[in-house]
RNA sequence: GCGGAUGUGGCGAAAUUGGUAGACGCACUAGACUUAGGAUCUAGCGCCGCGAGGCAUGGGGGUUCGAGUCCCUCCAUCCGCACCA
């Protein structure tokens, strides 16, 4: 080989470690263990573009790493194969989903190949496939055995509860149930029918069937969960979303609020991701406080978290659609309230969200008694208080709060000050805290102590209680869709119950169509005989897509296995994953809903630890970069970007194959379309010159960048450390293949550095020298703390820097390139194997050890000190290291050019920093 | 509005955590070699200035012998949440 041929190199060793099974691996109880993980894709029929191999990249180099730093790594790969993208192609087309998604499965593997990642392939995990959804559908199983007992905070067999029925019936019971949850005794349990029974334990399983308001996408014809909604419409796809009632499989993890909120202390993620599932669940510490209605005996329970402000409260306010609303109505409001309660019903979600500035309500007529005070306040109704929320009553001080402060404003109703100082200001919203006035008995306390002892006076009067609310809902389980995991469920009198368990799989039958049924059932309505035993239906809606990746990370552990989700010997061995590396956008999907089946898990004994991952990186973004063309309006013309501004055009998207450095092929783009074969140019300089704009790369914008043309024309290694090169890993940035000469370059000054001009690989048994040595460990020990510290761009820049230093001294000596080609491995694991074979070893270099570097030749035997004199740099010195700093100090002052600066004057301190600087002060 | 983050040359970015700002790479300029290349090598490359030198890390202020780094304040951009009582 005369140049360096990534094309032989890769291929050659690609195939080598597949024949030879390199990276296989298996429990060894011997060897430290590390899980190095990447959110696994979703096989898209677009494919990979460069943007994915971006975070696959980094988790690669770090499991190479930890392998030659004597870890067992477990680092697998596989496919998130459910999805609604196979489903639309196959409503229209009628091909199964399974055919697309094996196909584009196929596709995928082979453009990770050729990155040669370090994956153990026989760990692979796909969620479509009824090997894997077995136990997907064995888990749902288990969480509809459940309750979550409050008392032992965790989730307990079905069976304790029913016992417990038996014996005393629900009074005592302190479970996380539906609110509406009657009361009974042990006779009346006994007395329930079967189908009433398990009507009431529906309200404490952990996955339950309920009739809940949903997001409703007819567009897709299936229900959404909120993090799969953006402003009103649907993430894929982007159709309006309606509110509709339905009942649906619910998910409770309210149950886990509280322990979803504790585990993020022990989790290494970014603060802004923790914030964020913070946000979510939404704790609130208050207390419910009761506002009796004057001349009734209606109780309206308001959740404060200030009930510190409870004198401030001038009036209360309900939401529309609170069901006693008409009951307090006054006679004389009755018309007026009517009116805006049905207009706030009508108003749909996306209008009420858009103004949010807007303060309307409507007075009830009624008043009620503030508890603490004993003050008569008025009921209104607003809808700025939600229903679902807390009470969907709120207690209103307009003198602390600034939604109550705009209200009170709009309709005249009166302010009290609670807070000191606030009383003169303009906004008196923005002093959250302070000593309490004009409270009796709070006055002169500051607001956490007055909290404490409203709420203790309240308790003692019986007219409130200390509380904690959740933003977190329950989350919604079932999909009107195909193209998913069947939930493994019959009904018998409209009663659900479970298959037995060696019934699993419940595989997915054949339909003739993908779309619901004419009566608006889901698709597994038009399945032949869908029912248990030929006798009772199945339930006919299917998961949703983060059914099967709550749990995948425990799979890859033990794919084959086919009596439990993991060999408890193979999760206790592995853990959890120790570095996750995936987008932001599943902060409060996946990755949420991930924790909580972990931490189910936990409870059941079924695993080790109640966390999944304990490492998160957030890779960032690479954006595409788009070429735009500008038409003339009504004419086939397309105006050069210059002197687009003189002419009426409208821009247009064309495929970045078409263009050169923001130059367009002409020829090219006139074959692009047929509409565009006539086109007509108007250039500048001879050339017509697209404009260009970063966006999200996307088939439909013409700007996805395949990296197999990347690796076809630079080789993997060189988009391997050029990705790695264009910044931190957690930054967003558009691809350019501005620098990436750079980066290959580097690869051939290394090639050419151990090869003569024939093209022959040759090294000397010379022992290096010391300069040698010191350019070698230098680089051992940043790339050794690069990789522990995630910081990979600089590791490249060391290694370039490594390289032009090795051939400047011509250095082309076996034991430095031996010890290069370790460390170079983890990021360019193609010609690292071709350099270490070349050298002599027979087996993989993954199977070595990484070189440890020796302080030794880091230590300099002289240090050169900046002489800075009044801050700036006015010489340089050399002193030994040894030389203390008194002596620095003298020899300094003595030294000519320093004399001069201080033209006769004698400094006022002298400051030597070892090892940094000496800087003096005149 | 609330929460999180970011701001450094023409560009992507470094900066041992308070110690010579701009490493490394791209682009650019000049030169060398030529089997004329999208190759390789050498040198230069923040701004002003012929120079000594001065000015520079979004703006303004502060602490310090010394600030990209710490504090205050303002501005800009990105992301997330959004009537959550």
């Amino acid at each position: 080989m005369a140049e360096y041929d990534f094309q032989t190199i890769e291929k050659k060793w690609q195939k080598f470690w597949q024949d030879n099974n390199i990276y296989q691996v298996q429990v060894d109880p011997s060897l430290p263990k590390y899980y190095a993980l990447d959110m696994f894709p979703y096989p898209s029929g677009a494919g990979l573009h460069v943007g994915h191999p971006l975070g696959y990249i980094a988790s690669d180099i770090v499991s190479r790493y930890k392998r030659l730093k004597g870890f067992n790594v477990l680092h697998p790969m596989g496919f998130d194969s459910f999805g609604l993208p196979a489903e639309q192609y196959a409503i229209q087309t009628g091909q199964h989903p399974e055919i697309t998604t094996a196909q584009n499965i196929t596709r995928y593997k082979e453009q990770l190949r050729n990155l040669g990642f370090s994956y153990d392939w026989d760990k692979e995990v796909q969620t479509s496939s009824p090997d894997f959804y077995k136990w997907t559908q064995w888990i749902f199983m288990q969480l509809f055995q459940s309750w979550y007992n409050k008392v032992t905070d965790k989730a307990e067999p079905i069976d304790t509860l029913i016992s417990v029925f038996k014996k005393e019936g629900n009074e005592l019971v302190q479970a996380v149930c539906d609110e509406e949850t009657p009361l009974f005794t042990a006779s009346q349990w006994q007395q329930m029918t079967e189908a009433e029974q398990q009507k009431m334990l529906l309200n404490y399983r952990l996955t339950y069937l309920a009739d809940t308001v949903v997001n409703w996408c007819p567009g897709l014809g299936t229900v959404l969960a909120n993090d799969e909604i953006k402003d009103g419409f649907s993430e894929r796809g982007g159709y309006p979303v309606v509110r509709k009632k339905m009942k649906q499989w619910m998910m409770r993890i309210t149950a886990y609020a509280d322990r979803l909120l504790e585990g993020l202390d022990r989790i290494d993620w970014t603060d802004s991701l923790k914030e964020m599932q913070r946000n979510w669940i939404g704790k609130s510490v208050g207390c419910e406080l009761d506002f009796v209605v004057q001349d009734s005996d209606i109780i309206l329970t308001a959740f404060t978290t200030r009930p510190d402000t409870i004198f401030g409260v001038t009036y209360i306010t309900l939401a529309p659609e609170h069901e006693l609303i008409s009951q307090l109505t006054t006679d004389a409001q009755q018309q007026a309230v009517k009116a805006y309660v049905e207009k706030a019903a009508n108003r749909s979600e996306l209008d009420r969200m858009a103004d949010v500035k807007t303060v309307s309500g409507v007075f009830t007529g009624s008043y009620s008694i503030n508890p603490i005070s004993g003050e008569l306040v008025p009921i209104w109704v607003a809808d700025y208080v939600l229903a679902g929320y807390g009470t969907g009553v709120v207690m209103g001080v307009p003198s602390s709060d600034d939604r109550d402060f705009r209200f009170a404003n709009h309709f005249d109703l009166p302010i009290v000050y609670v807070i000191e100082g606030t009383e003169t200001m303009e906004d008196p919203t923005e002093k959250k805290h302070g000593t309490i006035i004009n409270s009796d008995f709070l006055n002169g306390m500051d607001s956490h102590e007055a909290m404490q002892a409203a709420i203790e006076r309240a308790e003692a009067e019986g007219k409130g209680k200390s509380k904690v609310n959740f933003r977190i809902r329950d989350a919604v389980f079932s999909r009107q869709r195909y193209w998913g995991e069947p939930v493994p469920v019959y009904f018998k009198d409209d009663i659900p119950y479970l298959l037995d368990e060696s019934e699993l799989p419940l595989a997915l039958p054949p339909v003739n169509e993908y779309k619901p049924t004419e009566e608006g059932e889901p698709p597994l309505g038009r399945a032949d005989d869908w029912k248990y035993r030929d006798e009772y239906p199945y339930e006919l809606t299917t998961m949703p897509g983060w059914a099967g990746s709550s749990w995948y990370h425990f799979r890859y552990m033990d794919p084959h296995n086919e009596t439990e989700f993991v060999s408890k010997q193979a999760q206790s061995y592995w853990e959890n994953v120790d570095l996750y590396i995936g987008g932001t956008e599943h902060a409060t999907g996946h990755l949420l809903y991930s924790r909580f089946w972990t931490k189910f898990l936990y409870d059941r004994g079924d695993i080790t630890v109640d966390e999944p991952y304990k490492k998160l990186i957030n890779q960032g973004m690479i954006q595409g970069q788009s070429s735009i063309v500008y038409r003339v309006h009504q004419k086939n013309t397309f105006v050069s970007h210059g002197l687009k501004d003189q002419y009426k055009v409208s821009p247009m998207h064309v495929d970045i194959s078409l263009v050169s450095n923001n130059v367009l092929d002409i020829d090219a783009f006139r074959q692009w379309r047929e509409d565009l074969g006539e086109a007509e140019f108007i250039l500048e300089d001879g050339k017509y010159v697209c404009g260009s704009e970063v966006e999200k790369m996307s088939k439909r914008l013409f700007n996805v960048v395949n990296p197999d043309d990347v690796v076809e024309q630079y080789g993997a290694d060189t988009l391997r450390l050029y990705e790695m090169f264009l910044g931190p890993l957690e930054q967003s940035k558009p691809w350019n293949t501005n620098g990436i000469d750079g980066v290959y370059k580097f690869f051939r000054k290394l090639w050419r550095l151990f090869h003569n001009k024939q093209g022959a690989f040759f090294v000397t048994d010379e022992a290096p020298t010391h300069e040698e040595l010191k350019v070698l460990h230098k680089t051992i020990k940043k790339a050794q703390e690069d990789i522990e510290n995630y910081s990979f761009n600089t590791t490249v820049s060391s290694f370039m820097i490594c390289v032009n230093e090795l051939t400047s001294l011509k250095c082309q000596k076996r034991a430095i390139l031996h010890d290069l080609v370790i460390i170079l491995s983890p990021f360019a694991p193609h010609i690292a194997e071709e350099l270490w074979h070349a050298l002599g070893n027979e087996s993989s270099v993954t199977q070595t050890v990484f070189p440890t570097f020796d302080e030794q030749y880091l230590i300099e035997a002289v240090h050169e000190y900046p002489i800075s004199i009044n801050g700036k740099v006015r010489a340089k010195m050399n002193f030994a290291l040894d030389v203390s700093k008194e002596e620095i100090e003298r020899q300094v002052l003595d030294a000519e050019p320093v004399q001069r600066w201080l033209e006769g004057k004698s400094p006022k301190r002298v400051i030597v920093v070892p090892k940094r600087i000496v800087n003096i002060v005149i």
